[in-house]
RNA sequence: GGCCCGUUCGUCUAAUGGUUAGGACUCAUGGUUUUCAUCCAUGCAAUAGGAGUUCGAUCCUCCUACGGGCUACCA
């Protein structure tokens, strides 16, 4: 078997949302499964709604996710004189056709047969004019779009995830392939371009089912050899509706910025839709590649679900090693841990990491550790420091502060003193002396914190706690 | 309206012409951690409905319902 050649195409008229991140990933994963090549393609011939800065933003986030792209990245818009050339081509051959009817007069008919609850069929009135025929009427001044002249028959092709798919040509109109500017229209220049860049599987979401038919007819018309079609199912919201912009978070940028690595990101991706054909749900990006079979994507559409992304992210974290974790960090928050010492930012690290569902989270505990002043919320303050508290946390302070020997047996014995003299348990002391000197309400087993902290910053924050 | 696709716990999914319909997330309860989180255990919870084929259908067929997509001089 030939290496594959899939590709990626979004169109640049928004950022990329969860639904393209899927569709990139399992065209990635077929192709480093298979060795193939992983394309991007550009479709921005919608001037109207196309922006460049979506393209760099698009780009930006597949490069996050790791989806490197083989070649230069392919504008469509660089080849409007191919795809011009293969219409004229097509009117010439007589595969195509120029047809003189109006957007208006196609409304009307289409309105009449609507009141009339009739099936509408553009009609194939200039379909078997002569090339003289169309010179005439082009000399007349009229405008005319080309259309495809589809053929008698039934047009069937086997979708590696829907299995058969036939369709009686009789349910498509000669659909127009360019319009009255000239310009071509969707479903042809996906057909050219696929074919020109040697596309070997068209792996996209579903909602290009029902549109694939007229692709094959274009593949046909010009002799092309077909691409193998695989259709993805679509990505909804929690509302069952496709994800969309009404939706929370459909940005793969929004979940970088909410802490989440592009590990898991892929990892929690790669379970909507498809199933490992095995218990297994953790995975890393090589296993991911081993594992992908198209035998195994779902059909029916899958809902987004952002607690087992969560779930997928901390399982991700306790597994990640922390100098990947501080890399992460440093590229999410460039002034995370500046002028902190990196063995002391490694152990920070540590202690914090496997306790923490996002790199956010890490951020938000490892602030403790690099501040010199933490806040503590006024709120939270009233409820855990009341007298008891207060008296806890000085005689803590007390003993720490003649303690020299920081190490966790002398903590522990600390702590002991204060559970017989206070009659406590270890569990009610070590609410509020971790929120005096964290203003959290978690965070790491009490004596490595402390350790970890210092003398100093503990004492400091112990005997402000005090005054709150 | 027409065409295409789909429908198993709330969610992601497994299974097979014969299972107590399995796992994971969530949630609840208990345990471990003398805290929180983690972790562990237990529990709640599903074959859309109706016909047919069959000794037996979640699985095969048909119908209905529901959902989605396409039906544009959008991509």
């Amino acid at each position: 078997m030939n290496k594959p050649i899939v590709r990626f195409a979004p169109s640049p008229t928004g950022y990329l949302h969860i639904g393209g991140a899927r569709t990139a990933l399992f065209n990635w994963l077929y192709a480093k499964k298979n060795g193939g090549k992983f394309l991007l393609r550009i479709e921005d011939t919608d001037l109207e709604r196309s922006k460049s800065e979506y393209i760099d933003q698009i780009t930006d986030a597949l490069s996050w996710l790791g989806f490197d792209w083989n070649d230069n990245v392919i504008l469509q818009s660089k080849n409007k004189s191919r795809h011009e050339e293969v219409v004229n081509h097509m009117i010439q051959a007589g595969t195509a056709y120029r047809c003189f009817l109006s957007k208006e007069e196609l409304d009307a008919l289409r309105k009449e047969s609507e009141k009339k609850k009739e099936l509408f069929r553009v009609p194939k009135t200039y379909r078997d004019y002569s090339l003289e025929q169309h010179q005439a009427l082009i000399d007349e001044g009229k405008s005319f779009t080309v259309r495809l002249k589809i053929p008698d028959g039934i047009t069937e092709f086997t979708d590696l995830v829907y299995g058969t798919i036939k369709v009686n040509n009789k349910e498509l109109d000669d659909f127009i392939i360019a319009r009255s500017d000239g310009s071509p229209t969707y479903n042809f220049v996906v057909a050219i371009d696929d074919s020109d860049m040697n596309i070997s599987h068209v792996i996209r979401g579903d909602d290009h089912l029902a549109n694939t038919p007229k692709q094959i007819l274009v593949y046909k018309a010009l002799g092309l050899t077909l691409p193998t079609f695989a259709h993805l199912p679509m990505i909804l919201g929690s509302d069952k509706k496709r994800l969309s912009k009404r939706h929370a978070a459909t940005n793969v940028q929004e979940y970088k910025e909410k802490g989440f690595t592009a590990t898991a990101m892929i990892n929690y991706l790669s379970l909507l839709g498809w199933n490992p054909d095995s218990d297994q749900e953790i995975f890393n990006i090589n296993e991911l590649v081993g594992a992908f079979n198209f035998s195994q994507v779902q059909k029916k559409p899958a809902t987004f679900d952002e607690k087992k992304l969560l779930w997928v992210s901390g399982q991700q974290m306790a597994q990640i090693e922390v100098s990947t974790v501080i890399k992460e960090i440093e590229i999410l928050d460039s002034s995370w841990g500046v002028n902190q010492d990196s063995k002391y930012k490694n152990d920070v690290i540590a202690l914090v990491k496997d306790r923490s569902k996002t790199l956010n989270d890490i951020i938000e505990v490892s602030d403790v550790f690099f501040k010199e002043d933490i806040s503590h919320n006024e709120e939270m303050s009233k409820k855990i420091l009341d007298d008891s508290s207060i008296q806890i946390i000085t005689d803590l302070h007390e003993a720490l502060n003649i303690e020299d020997n920081w190490r966790k047996d002398t903590l522990e014995s600390i702590f002991d003193n204060l559970m017989t003299q206070h009659e406590l348990g270890l569990g009610k002391l070590i609410k509020p002396v971790r929120f005096a000197l964290t203003g959290l309400g978690y965070g790491p087993g009490i004596f490595d914190m402390i350790i970890l902290l210092g003398k100093d910053r503990c004492l400091n924050r112990l005997s402000k706690a005090v005054k709150l």
